[in-house]
RNA sequence: GGCCCUAUCGUCUAACGGCUAGGACGGAUCCUUCUCAAGGAUUAAAUCGGGGUUCGAUUCCCCGUAGGGUCACCA
């Protein structure tokens, strides 16, 4: 693309609240469709109601953006422009497409102000929208509507033509909730002279349940997800696949790969849901690249206190298999779940015997099973080892009969990784202590 | 209600107007060392309804129906 016509985008969110999946997805194809193209993504805090706006949230958007690896080109704070959106308010008005009114206040305090009301044209109003196609509307109907609660406080869809105008915005990608807008924005546009940028509206990310996306149904901030022990790259390739894919049947994208595939034509036209359950397997997916060291970066905030290093890289494979993210450590770790890693079980003698056995020949099977490992030597106390003495023996006796005593002995629960697994881990001597304790 | 948008398995989706409507997540079944997890194999599951156009409609048109968006001195 020519220089001249460089790409540029903006995601414009409004600091009044945590925003979820469905304004990051804006941010992501926004960002995605300017890397493409080589040109700039802009971040521009709409933050003109004074009320509403926190610098919290602001931070929030900020943290996220970082967190999910979409930087931007420049950052802009629309209240910055208070100056240039009153200039462009006057002119407006001085060329009579514009006019104060004097009105009735809508706060209900019965005092009168001086409002900016734009003077309609009253014409058919259409646009090619990239997702949508044609879309057209009779802005008759919309009156003379309010641009400005006063001459130096400029309203949403005023100030957002003058900076989409002034920071060279080529390409407006947002939600769909805006398509109503656009008719009032671009005749805004013909009045103070700005092109009409090309257009994509974005179908919503509904819930599971079909509904918009909201807190109050559980959608979460993106900041959650990363407290949550989610992976940024999952959070990126899953968002960016809700309503777009690349038309072939590769899931698995990075960034890189992301910004090589995006194209705004594939984009989906209808709404699509937030699958929580897909999400799980993508950061699955990305938890599988973790190599170790990195592994416990993410893990260790989860584990508990005084987690002995050595014990928990010999279990790190057993733990990878059982999580979707990297809370789910601390879930584990408060159900016991490895407990007999750290510390002596206690044994019920009632779960010893598998289904249809007794608990004698329970114990006399743990007793020939223990006569076995402890002629294994030490130096050779691996998982296929101990695997190999015993297999024979629980062959022919019967493997549950022999394997499930075996790993109840090592773990005292009716759930676990298999005790050739657990034997290897907790080492020759305590195995043949347990073994021992079983029986006693 | 006005205006606008949308409609393929439960979910995300693929299918120049033309092969048994394909894939993924989730589910089920089986296998893989006893349980759990992971892994492998197999499998169930969809074109909203009705009219057209056409030799032929998931695909194009119309009407229904159902969802959604928006109708602020919020953004």
């Amino acid at each position: 693309m020519h220089s001249t016509d460089r790409v540029v985008t903006r995601f414009a969110p409004s600091p009044t609240g945590n925003l979820h999946s469905g304004s990051y997805r804006t941010a992501i194809f926004c960002y995605l469709f300017a890397r493409k193209h080589g040109g700039k993504f802009i971040l521009r805090i709409e933050d003109t109601d004074r009320e509403r706006s926190k610098k919290e949230y602001e931070n929030n958007i900020l943290e996220s953006l970082a967190w999910l690896g979409l930087e931007h080109d420049a950052l802009y704070h629309q209240s910055e422009h208070v100056e240039r959106h009153r200039e462009v308010l006057e002119r407006l008005v001085a060329e009579g497409k514009a006019y104060i009114s004097t009105e009735e206040a809508k706060d209900g305090s019965g005092e009168t102000k001086e409002i900016v009301r734009f003077k309609n044209p009253n014409e058919i109003v259409s646009f090619k929208d990239e997702i949508k196609g044609t879309v057209t509307m009779d802005t008759t109907d919309l009156g003379d509507f309010v641009i400005g609660k006063s001459i130096t406080e400029p309203l949403y869809n005023f100030a957002v033509v003058v900076d989409d105008f002034d920071e060279g915005v080529t390409h407006v990608i947002r939600g769909e909730d805006h398509v109503s807008n656009t008719p009032r924005q671009i005749l805004i546009q013909r009045a103070i002279g700005a092109s009409t940028p090309v257009y994509a509206h974005l179908p919503l990310v509904l819930g599971m349940d079909k509904q918009k996306l909201s807190k109050r149904k559980g959608a979460l901030a993106m900041t959650e997800y990363r407290d949550l022990g989610y992976l940024p790259e999952a959070l990126l390739n899953m968002v960016a696949m809700i309503g777009w894919n690349p038309g072939t049947e590769q899931e698995l994208f990075s960034k890189d790969e992301l910004i090589a595939a995006f194209d705004l034509n594939k984009v989906q036209s209808s709404p699509a849901s937030f699958n929580p359950e897909k999400l799980d397997w993508f950061n699955r997916e990305y938890m599988k690249k973790l190599d170790s060291a990195m592994f416990w970066q993410h893990a260790t905030p989860w584990t508990p206190k005084g987690l002995d290093h050595a014990m928990a890289h010999k279990i790190e494979h057993l733990i990878r298999d059982r999580i979707n993210k990297f809370s789910d450590i601390k879930t584990l770790f408060e159900a016991g779940e490895f407990d007999y890693f750290f510390a002596e079980p206690i044994v019920d003698h009632a779960m010893l015997p598998w289904k249809g056995d007794n608990l004698e020949t329970a114990c006399a099977n743990l007793g020939e099973v223990r006569t076995r490992l402890e002629q294994l030597p030490q130096t050779d106390w691996t998982y296929d080892s101990i695997k190999s003495v015993i297999w024979e023996y629980a062959e022919a006796t019967g493997r549950g009969n022999v394997l499930w005593p075996f790993r109840v002995a090592l773990s005292g629960r009716d759930k676990s990784p298999d005790p050739f697994e657990i034997a290897s881990i907790i080492g020759k001597e305590k195995t043949l202590a347990r073994l021992a304790a079983a029986v006693a």
